[in-house]
DNA sequence: CTCAGAGGTAGACACCTGTCTACCCAACAG
DNA sequence: CTGTTGGGTAGACAGGTGTCTACCTCTGAG
C-alpha cells in the first residue's frame, strides 16, 4: 500500500501514492487523467512533469519500487516457513534416505509459506491490484516489466526451493516452470482473496492442494514415485490406497500401448 | 475476433467489433471514448446511446455473445481429442484396469486440447484479449461476469474430464478445484501464446506438463499412486525411477514423523 | 554572497469529451 | 393512408483534458 519512505522528493511519492489509490479504487492506470491524480495528491498538475515523462514512467516507478519491497520479504518467509520444522543447522536427509521428513518439511513449508503470502497480500492489497491488473493491462511496457517481476519472483522460488530442499531432485528447467506456474497462480488468487474476504479460508486451502498436486505430480512423472508414495499414502485427507481388484497391466503393456496411441510432437 | 452474425442490429454489431479492435490494439474498456468508439464505427456518437447504457452494458454483450461462441467449441474439441484414441463406441476400461491404456488417452486428450484449444485462440485473439484483460479489469461488473465465464468453462472441463473418465477417480469438488486451475492457467498462457508468436511451441509443452503434472499428482495424492505409478514409469522424457539407493523408510515411519511435524490446519 | 537548479505554481490555449434536445427516415401494423 | 417506433443524425453546451510558457521559492555548493 504505502510507497517505501526513501529518499524521493515528497511530491514525486505523493503523486505515486494517489495513483495507487485511484488505481485500485476504480480505474486502470491508463485510464487516469494528470489532473485528477494532481488533484488527489494535493498538487498542481504540473508538477507531474518535474517527475515523470508519462503514465508508463510513472508506473514503472511504482512496479519498481513495489519489486524491492516484496522480494525480499517473500524469500525471507519461505525461509522461515521451512526452518521451523527443520531448524537451520540440523543436517537434512536426503528425499531417498527420509521421504516421510521431507514431505512433512515441504507441507509445512507450503502451508506456512502460503498463508503468510495471503497475509502480506491482505496488507498490501492495492500494490497486487496494480500489478495483476496492469500485467494484463493496456500498456506494453507495464506489460513487460511485471513479466519481468513475476520472472524474478519464480526464480526465486526456484532457488529457495531447490536450496531448502523442498521437492525431490528436478532438473533446473522443470523447477522453474512450476515455480513460474505457482506464482501466476498465486498472484491470480490474491485477487480472489482481495475481493472475496469471506472465502480466504478456502482460498488458502486451494493454494496449498494445487501447490503440493503440481510438485508432487511432477516429481512423480519424473521418477521419484516410488520414493514418495509410500510417504504420501493418506496424505491430505484423501482414502488410502484401495488394493486394486483387477489385474494392472504391467510395465510393457503400457509403454506398448502408449507407443502406439500417443501423437507425435509437431 | 469477429462477432456473431446473429440478428443484431448492424449498428450495434458495428459498435461491438469497434470496441474489440481498439480495446485490443491499446485501451482497456473503460479508457475508449465514446466518439472515439463511434469514430471507428463509422457512426454517430449518440448511436451508442440506441443499443447501450453505458461501457458496462457494451462489455457485457461482448462478453456474453463470446462465451456463447466459444463454449460450445471447446467442449466438441475436447471430445473429438478424447475420441481419437478411443472411438466413442468401444468400451472404456477402468483406470485400474488398464491404467495404461487410460494413461495415453489422457496424454492424447490433453495434448489435442491444448493444441487446438490454443489455436482457437490464435484465431481469436481479440475475444482472449478482452476476456483476461477485463478479468481483471477496473470494472466489478465485467470481473464478476467474466469470472462466471470462467466458472462455466471450469464446470464443462470437469463434467467432460468426468463423462471421457480422462482421470482416475476424483471426488468432484476436487476434480472442479483442478479444472478452475486449469483453466485460469490456459486463459492466462493464451496471452503469452498471442504475444509471443516465437514461443509458441514452447507454451504448448509448458501447458501439457503442468496439466499431466496437476492431474496426476491429485490422483496420486488420492490414492491413485499404486496404479497410475507402472504406468508412469519413463513417461515425459524422464529418466525411469531410479532405484532408491537408501533405505526409505517405512509407512509407519513416514505417518509418525509427519504427525509430529504437520502445523495443524488454522 | 550569489546563483543555479530542483520542486512547485499560475494562467492560458486548443482540443476532446458526455450528454441533451431536436430532427430525420424507413419499415410496418392497422 | 396514417401513426408509431427503432435506428441514425446534427448541433450545441458546459466542462474536463494535456501541455505550453512564464514565474516563484527554496536550498545548498562554490
Amino acid at each position: 500500500m504505502s510507497l517505501s519512505k526513501s529518499v524521493l522528493a515528497q511530491g514525486k511519492r505523493l503523486l505515486m501514492e494517489a495513483a495507487l489509490k485511484l488505481h485500485a479504487n476504480t480505474r486502470s492506470l491508463n485510464a487516469l487523467s494528470l489532473r485528477e491524480l494532481a488533484r488527489e495528491a494535493g498538487l498542481n498538475p504540473n508538477t507531474f512533469y518535474r517527475h515523470f515523462r508519462d503514465f508508463d514512467d510513472l508506473g514503472l516507478a511504482i512496479i519498481e519500487e513495489m519489486s524491492r519491497e516484496i522480494r525480499q520479504p517473500l524469500r525471507a518467509l519461505r525461509r522461515r516457513a521451512a526452518e521451523s520444522v527443520t531448524p537451520p543447522g540440523a543436517p537434512l536427509p536426503a528425499w531417498d534416505q527420509d521421504a516421510g521428513l521431507n514431505l512433512a518439511r515441504a507441507m509445512a513449508a507450503n502451508r506456512a509459506t502460503v498463508r503468510l503470502f495471503f497475509d502480506y497480500v491482505a496488507g498490501n492489497p492495492n500494490a497486487f491490484i496494480l500489478g495483476i491488473r496492469e500485467l494484463h493491462g493496456a500498456s506494453p511496457v507495464l506489460r513487460s516489466a511485471l513479466r519481468q517481476v513475476m520472472a524474478d519472483f519464480a526464480r526465486d522460488m526456484a532457488e529457495d526451493v531447490r536450496q531448502l530442499q523442498l521437492v525431490p531432485d528436478l532438473n533446473p528447467e522443470e523447477l522453474y516452470a512450476i515455480a513460474e506456474t505457482i506464482s501466476r497462480e498465486m498472484f491470480q488468487l490474491s485477487m480472489d482473496y482481495i475481493e472475496q474476504p469471506d472465502q480466504r479460508q478456502a482460498i488458502c486451502q486451494q493454494a496449498e492442494r494445487m501447490i503440493t498436486a503440481l510438485t508432487m505430480g511432477s516429481a512423480v512423472l519424473h521418477g521419484h514415485g516410488p520414493v514418495l508414495l509410500p510417504a504420501l499414502a493418506g496424505t491430505d485427507g484423501a482414502v488410502g490406497p484401495a488394493p486394486s481388484d483387477g489385474p494392472v497391466s504391467s510395465d510393457q503393456d503400457a509403454e506398448r500401448k502408449r507407443e502406439q496411441t500417443r501423437p507425435r510432437l509437431a
